[in-house]
RNA sequence: GGAGGGAUGGCAGAGCGGUCAAAUGCACCAGACUGUAAAUUUGGCGUCUUCGGACUACGGAGGUUCAAAUCCUCCUCCCUCCA
């Protein structure tokens, strides 16, 4: 391995697939290139599910590289089948528009540098030349290069056969269109590379065959393992919803802490991948043992807020993160809800205070977290279902700490 | 077009006239133990409640019955086999 880039994606484990390993790199030391992820416009942020893919294209752009974020506009209206169990809902334009546009101010612009010079990152979106396209024209031309048989041996859609599961003719599209995606980004930028999740391996491969049969160009796929949790799940969804990037839909905090509570056997896998920690300083802390983990989880989880919020908001979050748990203290990050004070004075019934704050979704959830004693009002357990809060509750600094459990803090203040 | 089978809580999957707010498993929440981890273990897991209950729920709409997730009719959707 020659080019920084792929020395790069293999010392911190990007690498779990690639058409031609030897190829791609002799490429890439030749000089400058481009690659491109398609992401997602499907919701407002992108997710912690993505971050693989923004990080390959980070590294990308860190050894001199144009990465290329394409984002799916117009494969959004089709939605990608690719293991899932049902066909999504399909969303009009204005809402991909709209998405679209979010994703890169907040997501995209935290790692990436846009501009105009030949390292900066461009961001392209599908429908653009998706949305013009002939049916017959298209057919004729590039349908002649996919065969059914071929398409039927991915992965991705023999899940969906073998399940039974339909696959209407729409959502089989979805691999074609990537496809030519890739040959129209090849076209349009000269771009050779694609990068994507193991699970994109299918689609991928379809560009690159397709730039062999169409234009006779050399392209090539690299994929990186997908994230699993050890119980199977997929890194970044969590019960509660998505772990968002986007700081208005995740505050920082929550954010620090989905990094600060992830499973030991992670630390290193997540370190390598989503911090630019030295690769030493990297095997430092995996070598860390028993408590000390978290050593390398508070660092973990550090890194990664500094990279997608900033500095100063990581900063925020870990202060608030040691003083709640390790002085069992209070901090500035904790969300926190404004009550009328002379409401307060007259009396809050307690179960009406957890669901305002989000603590327990319904009186009932509320009172059964009492009576199992998952409850604490200035860390004080409360037992009783009836109690009511009144300013007297207030510390000396102006508020009250509802809990629900160890880790869920809301902070009371009067207005 | 014809013949069957099916639709139950976030998911999977029992129930097939009252004892069903609905077994069981998974997921989730909380307690214990810990290291803000995992594993284990205990409790909880529709809404409201003056804690007696009340209300809404088993694809949708009607009906039978003192009583329906359970029986009947129609509708919608899914699956299997035949053409």
């Amino acid at each position: 391995m020659k080019s920084d880039f792929l020395k790069i994606m293999h010392e911190r484990g990007f690498v779990h697939q690639c058409s031609d390993l030897e190829g791609l790199d002799a490429k890439l030391c030749e000089g400058p290139q481009s690659a491109y992820i398609g992401f997602d416009a499907t919701a407002q942020s992108l997710h912690v599910g993505n971050l693989t893919g923004i990080m390959m294209l980070y590294w990308f752009q860190q050894c001199g590289h144009k990465p290329i974020t394409l984002m799916g506009g117009g494969t959004s209206k089709i939605g990608d089948p690719s293991f899932k169990d049902e066909q999504r809902k399909l969303l009009d334009d204005a809402t991909i528009e709209e998405n679209i546009k979010n994703i890169e101010k907040t997501c995209f612009a935290q790692f990436l540098t846009y501009g105009d010079g030949p390292a900066d990152a461009l961001m392209v979106n599908n429908n653009d030349w998706l949305d013009g396209l002939k049916y017959l024209e298209f057919l004729r031309d590039y349908g002649r290069f996919f065969t059914v048989n071929r398409m039927l041996s991915f992965d991705s859609v023999k899940t969906r056969l073998e399940r039974e599961s339909p696959l209407s003719l729409l959502e089989f599209n979805y691999m074609v269109m990537q496809g030519y995606d890739f040959l129209e980004l090849n076209r349009r930028y000269g771009t050779l590379i694609q990068m994507g999740g193991s699970d994109q391996w299918g689609n991928i491969i379809n560009g690159v065959d397709l730039g062999h049969k169409a234009d006779q160009v050399q392209l090539y796929a690299l994929t990186a393992p997908l994230l699993t949790t050890p119980d199977g799940k997929k890194m970044g969804k969590t019960e509660n919803g998505a772990v968002w990037l986007n700081a208005a839909m995740l505050s920082p905090y929550d954010y620090y802490q989905y990094w600060r509570n992830v499973d030991d056997v992670m630390v290193g896998t997540l370190l390598r991948r989503f911090t630019i920690l030295p690769i030493d300083e990297v095997e430092k802390l995996e070598a860390l043992e028993g408590a000390e983990i978290n050593e390398a989880k508070k660092i973990l989880a550090f890194e990664a807020t500094k990279l997608c919020h900033g500095e100063s908001a990581a900063i925020d979050a870990q202060d608030t993160a040691q003083k709640v748990f390790e002085q069992g203290s209070i901090g500035d990050d904790l969300p926190t809800i404004e009550i009328d004070g002379t409401r307060l004075a007259a009396g809050i019934p307690l179960l009406d205070l957890l669901v305002e704050t989000g603590l327990a979704a319904s009186k009932g959830e509320a009172r059964r977290l009492i009576q199992g004693g998952g409850i604490k009002r200035n860390d004080e357990a409360v037992n009783d279902v009836g109690y009511a809060s009144t300013d007297g509750d207030l510390t000396g600094d102006g508020y009250i700490k509802l809990s629900a459990g160890k880790k869920r803090h809301v902070l009371i203040r009067t207005k």
